[in-house]
DNA sequence: TCTGGGGTCCTAGGACCC
DNA sequence: TCTGGGGTCCTAGGACCC
């Protein structure tokens, strides 16, 4: 029989800013998105006082001052970092382990005694290996399908038992859970199980298989599968050869002018050429984005989404490049009067950057300089800091857009911002 | 006043070809 | 005038995930 294990890192990003700030520990902590808009991660105790995921700022002033919730703005470095050395241990203790997000992975476990109780043994091992090296907790789901361990891994983070949870298919916990618990089902397929008398995830299992398929398509026939725990997904390869990559934001306030979008997609196509390069990946095609206020739309037709695709006349990693682009099909997304509120750029037809692709008008002379020229900014960034070399096109602050008032010091990556004894 | 930033997969429909 | 069947590729949109 085929197991998987999901370890599932609590709260992360909240658990990430207690390690080294312990006196957040049995306080209520939530962590901002990007601009400090929404909460992204609440500890148990903001959950407690009803924080729900997603809430605008805004919305929890009041809440915030009276039950002293400790608020941080999202601290990437940090949490990227927690992140590497806690899959690091996963990886040593399991030979198959699958990243699947930057709190997560699922290991796929073989020649491994199947009685319960040794699987349980297992779990609690990695648990305890995890938080005495990191100081983060984590969950532990076991199951014979990613679908059953993602599920087991909710109950053990539901129920208070040590944090290990073993699912196997004849569960009678699985006639009490929603089917909205399960992974793959969203607010759309709620509804429509709900609609035809579905409520619990027993009562899926029990569904006939062909009907499934004609209802629900190929993704309803492999979730119906895999609750019944037969698996239809295996580990997945990293993703190094990823399809796309995308860099975009939202303002912190609505933006009218060409120039200023213009800028602000010079800051993005300059981030997404970093990420690039670090792929050691180019781009073949690129989509510019444009996004209206949804919120407080000002036009007449009330589209918000505006985007152009361009096939590259040969693919590149080169900034700028980038932000020609983007800039010309900004120029030709945009309309006066519009309230644009985010902005983005989407690279496709991503190819390894070792393929050099020239054309008559372009000599390989010119591509590997200017590949040189990129290495060099890269190196200068990242040594003196980011945005220590940049582009014109970004304007003379390049990240005057993004707001972020209450991130902690990026103890672990930074030697300036190194913990220090009080 | 303030509302994230990434991604993937699947399906349906149109264009085009033999 | 009649107007098949099968395949591929592309795109847009929907649904889901973290």
């Amino acid at each position: 029989m085929s197991l998987f294990a999901l370890v599932d890192c609590n709260n992360f990003y909240a658990s990430c800013e207690r390690v080294f700030n312990p006196g957040l520990n049995g306080k209520p902590v939530v962590v901002l998105s990007n601009n400090d808009g929404c909460v992204v991660a609440r500890s148990n105790e903001a959950k407690a006082l009803g924080i729900p995921m997603g809430e605008p700022l805004f919305k929890l002033r009041s809440l915030i001052c009276q039950r002293g919730v400790a608020v941080f703005s999202s601290n990437y470095a940090l949490y990227g970092d927690m992140s590497e050395r806690v899959m690091n241990i996963l990886q040593d203790c399991c030979a198959e382990v699958e990243v699947y997000s930057i709190d997560e992975a699922f290991l796929e476990l073989r020649f491994f005694q199947q009685s319960e109780s040794s699987l349980l043994a297992y779990g609690s091992e990695l648990r305890n290996k995890v938080l005495k090296w990191t100081g983060i907790p984590v969950s532990v789901g076991i199951g014979p399908t990613k679908t059953l361990a993602k599920l087991a891994n909710r109950l053990a983070k539901k129920n208070a038992g040590d944090g290990v949870f073993y699912l196997h298919p004849g569960h009678s916990l699985l006639q009490e859970t929603p089917v909205a618990e399960l992974w793959g089902v969203g607010s759309a397929y709620q509804k429509r199980l709900h609609a035809i008398g579905i409520e619990h995830v027993a009562q899926l299992a029990a569904a006939n298989a062909a009907w499934m398929h004609r209802e629900f398509g190929v993704v309803g026939l492999r979730l119906l599968k895999e609750v019944q725990g037969t698996p239809c997904y295996g580990l997945e390869a990293p993703p190094g050869e990823r399809k796309n990559m995308m860099v975009s934001r939202s303002f912190a306030q609505d933006v009218y002018g060409l120039d200023a979008l213009t800028e602000a997609l010079a800051v993005y196509a300059t981030r997404l050429g970093e990420k690039l390069r670090r792929c050691r990946q180019t781009a073949g095609a690129i989509t510019t984005f444009l996004w209206a206020n949804r919120f407080k739309n000002k036009r007449a037709d009330g589209q918000s989404c505006f985007a152009r695709t361009l096939e590259l006349p040969f693919a590149t990693a080169n900034t700028n490049d980038l932000i020609q682009w983007s800039a010309a099909a900004a120029k030709s997304l945009y309309q006066q009067g519009t309230n644009y509120k985010k902005a983005g750029i989407l690279a496709s037809e991503l190819r390894p950057a070792e393929l050099l692709q020239t054309n008559l008008f372009l000599p390989e002379s010119q591509l590997l300089r200017s590949a040189e020229l990129m290495a060099a900014v890269d190196q200068i960034n990242q040594r003196l800091g980011p945005g220590t070399v940049f582009f014109a096109a970004c304007g003379s602050k390049p990240d005057f857009k993004l707001k972020s008032q209450r991130r902690s010091p990026r103890f672990t990556t930074q030697w300036e911002e190194l913990l220090k004894a009080k």
